[in-house]
DNA sequence: ACATCCATGTAATGCGTTACATGATTGT
DNA sequence: ACAATCATGTAACGCATTACATGGATGT
């Protein structure tokens, strides 16, 4: 009963879609996936020998004639893909705990002034709202990479439950500054 | 800038509130704050002996008397409240990622199966529908447990973001799920 | 008698971030 | 010339989980 190593998972999906490279990977995961993962190079570029090393994907070192920028490019094996739909298809047992630090300044928040935790709640309410922004720019980022319509209708289902829960937290943020504020 | 080490304020945090023990600390947050923060015990008594060194928490050991069981009980300092009032007051700059792992596998989708996705979507659904349950039981608990007004105020707070996102989630499962469905 | 809860702790391991290092290419 | 972007990587560190270990008290 080990713990799954996502990382992996995120990597041999992106290699399903346009990501050939750990920078364009990077590059994807920092657009698109922003709001609901996030991977940095120090796993990245590991993780990419390890699925080598595995099996699970090739490389091959790209060095373009006289160009010397080193650039590899990998691809997803038949093994590699079999690994991936193993674990698309295996069920998620239990929702993971979603640390979240406004919520848990908030509940102690009875050792500060009331201002205080209005001040809190107004600045994450800005960052959310900036959030709704983002959406926008993910959506087109969308309609721009997908390599098909298959692709493009799972993104936008997540899309949507950005969309979503980022406006019921906006809503919640509203009415609880609103309460907090008279009385 | 370095990493804030969230479980010093959360332990300070309980101690403001009746818990005096890790293992209580550890049952109210199993409990109470289950649906947005988690720790283990292998950081709650090592935490706490680093809350002592720094001064910020007192321990005193308690035998009663004839009794063998072990039981040591804390008590935040003066300094140890400033401390929490300190970080209580800072603000949040940004939004933590919070990681999902069905928008994950959704993500990928393409390649799998659309009834696998209905499946994932299923059950998830059914997740998140326990955790509504879960919510009456913690309500329970903050009428039980608050030490006063101000804590059940904030209490509340956090758990009406609960409650408000969970709905917003189970809408979206069920309107996906009916647009896979057909088509 | 036996299970469950109360209660405290440690060691190994793994995941992930941050900071650092390097260097080519492209645009202005 | 210079900044920004493309591109790949490693080492140190810290946080957190898991598994293990121990033992008293309580309920059936």
């Amino acid at each position: 009963m080990s713990k799954e190593n996502y990382t992996k998972y995120v990597i041999l999906g992106l290699l399903t879609t346009h990501c050939r490279s750990g920078y364009s990977m990077k590059k994807m995961i920092d657009t698109s996936l922003n709001y609901f993962w996030k991977v940095s190079y120090g796993q990245i570029y590991p993780t990419l020998k390890v699925l080598v090393d595995e099996g699970l994907a090739e490389m091959s070192d790209v060095v373009d004639d006289g160009n010397k920028r080193e650039k590899k490019e990998y691809s997803i094996t038949e093994k590699g893909q079999e690994e991936l739909r193993d674990w698309l298809q295996r069920p998620i047992v239990s929702i993971p705990v979603e640390k979240n630090e406004l919520l848990l300044k908030l509940f102690f928040s009875r050792n500060v002034e009331k201002d205080c935790s209005i001040e809190q709640l107004n600045s994450y309410l800005h960052l959310q709202k900036e959030r709704l922004a983002v959406y926008q720019t993910i959506e087109k980022m969308i309609q721009s990479y997908s390599t098909g319509l298959e692709d493009e209708r799972y993104w936008l289902i997540t899309l949507d439950y950005g969309k979503r829960t980022t406006n019921a937290v906006i809503e919640w943020c509203e009415e609880t500054i609103r309460m907090l504020s008279k009385n």
